[in-house]
DNA sequence: ACTTGACTTGGACCTAACTCCAAGGTGTAA
DNA sequence: TTACACCTTGGAGTTAGGTCCAAGTCAAGT
Protein backbone atom coordinates (compact mmCIF):
# COMPACT_ATOMS: atom_id res chain seq x y z
CA UNK A 1 0.00 0.00 0.00
CA UNK A 2 1.30 3.81 -1.18
CA UNK A 3 1.45 6.18 1.20
CA UNK A 4 -1.14 8.04 -0.57
CA UNK A 5 -3.25 4.76 0.00
CA UNK A 6 -2.68 5.04 3.71
CA UNK A 7 -3.29 8.69 3.85
CA UNK A 8 -6.98 8.08 2.80
CA UNK A 9 -7.75 5.58 4.20
CA UNK A 10 -7.01 6.76 7.70
CA UNK A 11 -7.52 10.31 6.85
CA UNK A 12 -3.74 11.16 7.87
CA UNK A 13 -1.96 13.59 5.37
CA UNK A 14 1.43 11.64 3.71
CA UNK A 15 3.38 14.12 5.78
CA UNK A 16 2.24 12.98 9.20
CA UNK A 17 2.55 9.38 8.20
CA UNK A 18 6.48 10.24 7.51
CA UNK A 19 6.58 12.34 10.77
CA UNK A 20 5.45 9.18 12.75
CA UNK A 21 7.77 7.68 10.98
CA UNK A 22 10.46 9.59 11.67
CA UNK A 23 10.12 9.92 15.34
CA UNK A 24 9.85 6.22 15.79
CA UNK A 25 6.26 5.55 16.45
CA UNK A 26 6.10 3.28 13.15
CA UNK A 27 9.27 1.28 12.62
CA UNK A 28 10.56 -0.48 9.24
CA UNK A 29 7.91 0.45 7.00
CA UNK A 30 9.08 -1.74 4.19
CA UNK A 31 10.36 -0.20 0.33
CA UNK A 32 10.14 -0.68 -2.95
CA UNK A 33 13.10 -1.07 -5.12
CA UNK A 34 12.97 2.59 -6.03
CA UNK A 35 12.56 3.38 -1.79
CA UNK A 36 9.20 4.17 -1.90
CA UNK A 37 7.02 2.98 0.93
CA UNK A 38 5.29 -0.07 0.70
CA UNK A 39 2.74 -0.62 4.02
CA UNK A 40 1.49 -3.98 4.65
CA UNK A 41 -0.96 -5.14 7.10
CA UNK A 42 1.66 -4.88 10.28
CA UNK A 43 1.75 -1.43 9.77
CA UNK A 44 -1.85 -0.86 8.96
CA UNK A 45 -2.38 -2.52 12.42
CA UNK A 46 -0.28 0.34 14.10
CA UNK A 47 -1.29 3.16 11.97
CA UNK A 48 -4.76 2.46 13.20
CA UNK A 49 -3.72 1.58 16.65
CA UNK A 50 -2.20 5.03 16.74
CA UNK A 51 -4.54 6.85 15.34
CA UNK A 52 -7.12 6.14 18.22
CA UNK A 53 -4.85 6.36 21.15
CA UNK A 54 -3.65 9.93 19.29
CA UNK A 55 -7.35 10.97 18.51
CA UNK A 56 -8.04 10.21 22.45
CA UNK A 57 -4.68 12.69 23.30
CA UNK A 58 -2.32 10.05 24.06
CA UNK A 59 1.12 11.64 23.54
CA UNK A 60 3.16 10.74 20.59
CA UNK A 61 6.04 10.82 22.72
CA UNK A 62 3.99 7.54 24.91
CA UNK A 63 3.17 5.94 22.19
CA UNK A 64 6.49 5.55 20.91
CA UNK A 65 8.03 4.20 24.42
CA UNK A 66 5.23 1.56 23.85
CA UNK A 67 6.16 0.67 20.24
CA UNK A 68 9.84 0.40 21.68
CA UNK A 69 9.02 -1.76 24.45
CA UNK A 70 6.78 -4.10 22.10
CA UNK A 71 9.77 -4.44 19.53
CA UNK A 72 11.69 -5.73 22.84
CA UNK A 73 9.63 -8.91 22.96
CA UNK A 74 8.08 -10.64 25.73
CA UNK A 75 10.20 -9.40 28.32
CA UNK A 76 8.34 -6.23 27.97
CA UNK A 77 4.95 -7.40 28.56
CA UNK A 78 4.72 -6.45 32.21
CA UNK A 79 5.76 -2.56 31.40
CA UNK A 80 3.70 -2.30 27.98
CA UNK A 81 0.51 -3.34 30.81
CA UNK A 82 1.55 -1.18 33.16
CA UNK A 83 1.94 1.98 30.46
CA UNK A 84 -1.54 0.91 29.22
CA UNK A 85 -3.21 1.09 32.65
CA UNK A 86 -1.65 4.45 33.52
CA UNK A 87 -2.65 6.16 30.20
CA UNK A 88 -5.84 4.34 31.10
CA UNK A 89 -6.17 6.14 34.38
CA UNK A 90 -5.51 9.41 32.52
CA UNK A 91 -8.09 8.80 29.67
CA UNK A 92 -10.39 8.03 33.07
CA UNK A 93 -9.42 11.42 34.09
CA UNK A 94 -10.26 13.59 31.19
CA UNK A 95 -13.76 11.66 30.52
CA UNK A 96 -14.51 12.90 34.08
CA UNK A 97 -13.49 16.49 33.08
CA UNK A 98 -15.00 16.17 29.71
CA UNK A 99 -18.31 15.05 31.34
CA UNK A 100 -18.29 17.73 33.83
CA UNK A 101 -18.20 20.69 31.33
CA UNK A 102 -20.99 19.07 29.34
CA UNK A 103 -23.32 19.03 31.83
CA UNK A 104 -22.13 22.21 33.15
CA UNK A 105 -22.62 23.94 29.41
CA UNK A 106 -25.87 21.74 29.79
CA UNK A 107 -27.16 24.12 32.37
CA UNK A 108 -25.50 27.29 30.78
CA UNK A 109 -27.46 26.66 27.38
CA UNK A 110 -30.80 25.61 29.60
CA UNK A 111 -30.32 29.21 31.34
CA UNK A 112 -29.87 31.39 28.00
CA UNK A 113 -32.67 29.44 26.50
CA UNK A 114 -35.28 30.34 29.85
CA UNK A 115 -33.41 33.69 29.83
CA UNK A 116 -34.50 34.29 26.51
CA UNK A 117 -38.40 33.81 27.03
CA UNK A 118 -38.55 37.37 28.94
CA UNK A 119 -35.91 39.08 26.75
CA UNK A 120 -38.38 37.87 23.80
CA UNK A 121 -41.36 38.50 25.56
CA UNK A 122 -40.00 42.14 26.39
CA UNK A 123 -39.24 42.62 22.36
CA UNK A 124 -42.70 41.91 22.25
CA UNK A 125 -44.29 44.45 24.27
CA UNK A 126 -42.50 46.74 23.21
CA UNK A 127 -43.40 46.27 19.89
CA UNK A 128 -46.80 46.47 20.60
CA UNK A 129 -46.24 49.67 22.92
CA UNK A 130 -44.46 50.98 19.27
CA UNK A 131 -47.67 50.76 17.67
CA UNK B 1 -7.58 39.21 46.09
CA UNK B 2 -3.61 39.54 45.12
CA UNK B 3 -2.42 37.30 41.80
CA UNK B 4 -1.04 35.08 44.21
CA UNK B 5 -3.49 34.36 46.00
CA UNK B 6 -5.96 33.89 42.78
CA UNK B 7 -2.88 31.35 41.66
CA UNK B 8 -2.47 29.25 44.42
CA UNK B 9 -7.22 29.04 44.68
CA UNK B 10 -7.16 27.54 41.39
CA UNK B 11 -3.72 26.50 40.90
CA UNK B 12 -2.90 28.37 37.96
CA UNK B 13 0.27 30.32 37.30
CA UNK B 14 0.64 34.00 37.72
CA UNK B 15 2.43 33.65 34.65
CA UNK B 16 -1.04 32.48 33.17
CA UNK B 17 -3.43 34.27 35.04
CA UNK B 18 -1.48 37.92 33.23
CA UNK B 19 -1.39 35.68 29.86
CA UNK B 20 -4.95 34.74 30.45
CA UNK B 21 -5.80 38.72 30.49
CA UNK B 22 -3.32 40.02 28.21
CA UNK B 23 -5.07 37.90 24.97
CA UNK B 24 -8.39 39.26 26.50
CA UNK B 25 -10.03 36.19 28.19
CA UNK B 26 -9.92 37.89 31.48
CA UNK B 27 -10.69 41.63 30.83
CA UNK B 28 -10.95 44.50 33.27
CA UNK B 29 -9.23 43.12 36.06
CA UNK B 30 -9.22 45.95 38.73
CA UNK B 31 -5.53 47.09 40.14
CA UNK B 32 -4.93 49.01 43.81
CA UNK B 33 -3.41 52.38 43.83
CA UNK B 34 -0.34 51.65 43.00
CA UNK B 35 -0.87 49.25 39.99
CA UNK B 36 -1.27 45.75 41.46
CA UNK B 37 -3.87 43.12 40.11
CA UNK B 38 -7.04 42.85 42.59
CA UNK B 39 -9.20 40.11 41.66
CA UNK B 40 -12.67 40.38 42.71
CA UNK B 41 -16.00 37.74 42.64
CA UNK B 42 -16.89 38.13 38.92
CA UNK B 43 -13.07 37.59 38.30
CA UNK B 44 -12.99 34.72 40.52
CA UNK B 45 -16.41 33.81 38.61
CA UNK B 46 -14.68 33.55 35.32
CA UNK B 47 -11.47 32.01 36.18
CA UNK B 48 -13.37 29.58 37.65
CA UNK B 49 -15.42 28.86 34.25
CA UNK B 50 -12.15 29.26 32.33
CA UNK B 51 -10.52 26.82 34.33
CA UNK B 52 -13.12 24.16 33.52
CA UNK B 53 -13.38 24.55 30.18
CA UNK B 54 -9.81 24.65 29.54
CA UNK B 55 -9.79 21.59 31.48
CA UNK B 56 -11.95 20.01 29.12
CA UNK B 57 -9.94 21.21 26.10
CA UNK B 58 -11.83 24.33 24.73
CA UNK B 59 -9.62 26.70 22.96
CA UNK B 60 -8.53 29.42 23.97
CA UNK B 61 -9.52 31.35 21.10
CA UNK B 62 -13.15 30.27 21.59
CA UNK B 63 -13.56 31.39 24.84
CA UNK B 64 -11.75 34.70 23.95
CA UNK B 65 -15.07 35.07 21.54
CA UNK B 66 -17.57 33.87 24.08
CA UNK B 67 -16.18 36.75 26.55
CA UNK B 68 -16.29 39.45 23.85
CA UNK B 69 -19.53 38.19 23.11
CA UNK B 70 -20.71 38.45 26.96
CA UNK B 71 -19.26 42.02 27.23
CA UNK B 72 -21.49 42.98 24.11
CA UNK B 73 -24.49 42.44 26.56
CA UNK B 74 -27.85 40.98 25.83
CA UNK B 75 -27.97 41.20 22.18
CA UNK B 76 -25.30 38.30 22.08
CA UNK B 77 -27.39 36.13 24.41
CA UNK B 78 -28.51 33.72 21.11
CA UNK B 79 -24.88 33.88 19.40
CA UNK B 80 -23.73 32.94 22.98
CA UNK B 81 -25.87 30.19 23.19
CA UNK B 82 -24.92 28.89 19.73
CA UNK B 83 -21.41 29.17 20.58
CA UNK B 84 -21.90 26.98 23.53
CA UNK B 85 -23.71 24.60 21.95
CA UNK B 86 -21.38 23.79 18.87
CA UNK B 87 -18.83 23.25 21.89
CA UNK B 88 -20.64 20.66 23.61
CA UNK B 89 -20.94 19.06 20.08
CA UNK B 90 -17.36 18.83 19.88
CA UNK B 91 -17.14 17.67 23.33
CA UNK B 92 -19.91 14.52 22.77
CA UNK B 93 -17.33 13.56 20.19
CA UNK B 94 -14.26 13.96 22.43
CA UNK B 95 -16.33 12.10 25.07
CA UNK B 96 -16.65 8.93 22.82
CA UNK B 97 -13.52 8.84 21.69
CA UNK B 98 -12.23 8.90 24.88
CA UNK B 99 -14.71 6.18 26.05
CA UNK B 100 -13.73 4.26 23.01
CA UNK B 101 -10.45 4.49 23.83
CA UNK B 102 -10.50 3.30 27.09
CA UNK B 103 -12.36 0.53 25.63
CA UNK B 104 -9.87 -0.26 23.68
CA UNK B 105 -7.22 -0.34 26.55
CA UNK B 106 -9.32 -2.28 28.72
CA UNK B 107 -9.23 -5.14 26.17
CA UNK B 108 -5.74 -4.60 25.61
CA UNK B 109 -4.85 -4.80 29.63
CA UNK B 110 -6.91 -8.15 29.90
CA UNK B 111 -5.24 -9.86 26.52
CA UNK B 112 -1.87 -8.86 28.54
CA UNK B 113 -3.24 -10.32 31.85
CA UNK B 114 -4.16 -13.91 30.19
CA UNK B 115 -1.35 -13.51 27.97
CA UNK B 116 1.27 -13.56 30.99
CA UNK B 117 -0.41 -16.46 32.87
CA UNK B 118 0.88 -18.73 29.98
CA UNK B 119 4.26 -16.75 29.69
CA UNK B 120 4.88 -17.73 33.82
CA UNK B 121 3.54 -20.57 33.34
CA UNK B 122 6.30 -21.21 30.54
CA UNK B 123 8.52 -19.82 33.22
CA UNK B 124 7.73 -22.10 36.15
CA UNK B 125 8.00 -24.92 33.79
CA UNK B 126 11.78 -24.01 32.74
CA UNK B 127 12.18 -23.70 36.55
CA UNK B 128 10.72 -27.53 36.85
CA UNK B 129 13.13 -28.73 34.24
CA UNK B 130 16.12 -26.96 35.52
CA UNK B 131 15.47 -28.63 38.88
C1' DA C 1 16.12 53.45 56.38
C1' DC C 2 16.72 48.82 54.95
C1' DT C 3 15.68 44.28 53.71
C1' DT C 4 12.70 40.89 51.82
C1' DG C 5 9.32 39.17 49.14
C1' DA C 6 5.57 40.04 45.94
C1' DC C 7 4.28 42.63 42.16
C1' DT C 8 4.85 45.06 37.40
C1' DT C 9 5.98 45.09 32.15
C1' DG C 10 7.69 43.72 27.56
C1' DG C 11 9.45 40.47 25.19
C1' DA C 12 12.04 36.21 24.35
C1' DC C 13 11.74 31.35 24.69
C1' DC C 14 9.73 26.61 24.91
C1' DT C 15 7.18 22.14 23.70
C1' DA C 16 4.13 19.21 21.04
C1' DA C 17 2.65 17.91 16.90
C1' DC C 18 2.51 18.73 12.89
C1' DT C 19 2.96 21.22 8.10
C1' DC C 20 5.26 23.01 4.29
C1' DC C 21 8.87 23.50 0.93
C1' DA C 22 12.62 22.84 -2.45
C1' DA C 23 15.08 19.94 -5.16
C1' DG C 24 15.19 15.90 -7.10
C1' DG C 25 13.88 10.71 -8.41
C1' DT C 26 10.07 7.37 -10.31
C1' DG C 27 6.41 5.19 -13.07
C1' DT C 28 3.06 4.96 -16.47
C1' DA C 29 0.06 6.40 -20.19
C1' DA C 30 -0.08 8.72 -24.83
C1' DT D 1 10.13 10.50 -24.85
C1' DT D 2 7.67 13.51 -22.87
C1' DA D 3 4.27 14.73 -19.67
C1' DC D 4 2.38 14.22 -15.39
C1' DA D 5 1.28 12.69 -11.00
C1' DC D 6 3.41 10.70 -7.17
C1' DC D 7 7.29 9.67 -4.43
C1' DT D 8 11.81 10.87 -1.77
C1' DT D 9 14.78 13.67 1.76
C1' DG D 10 16.36 17.31 4.88
C1' DG D 11 15.20 21.00 7.03
C1' DA D 12 12.61 25.18 8.02
C1' DG D 13 8.19 27.12 9.59
C1' DT D 14 3.74 27.13 12.16
C1' DT D 15 0.27 27.05 15.94
C1' DA D 16 -1.43 26.74 20.63
C1' DG D 17 -0.67 27.58 25.04
C1' DG D 18 1.92 28.69 27.98
C1' DT D 19 6.66 29.72 30.61
C1' DC D 20 10.64 32.37 31.80
C1' DC D 21 13.43 36.35 32.44
C1' DA D 22 15.36 41.02 33.39
C1' DA D 23 14.78 45.26 35.18
C1' DG D 24 12.28 47.89 37.88
C1' DT D 25 8.36 49.17 41.60
C1' DC D 26 5.99 48.46 45.93
C1' DA D 27 4.67 46.98 50.77
C1' DA D 28 5.42 45.21 55.34
C1' DG D 29 8.32 44.14 59.12
C1' DT D 30 12.45 45.44 62.10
Amino acid sequence: MTISEVSKKFDITADTLRYYERVGLLPSVNRTPSGQRDYDDKDIGWIEFIKCMRGAGLPIEVLIEYVGLFQQGDSTIEARKELLIEQREILREKLEAVQATINRLDYKIDVYENEMVPFEKKLKHNDQVDE
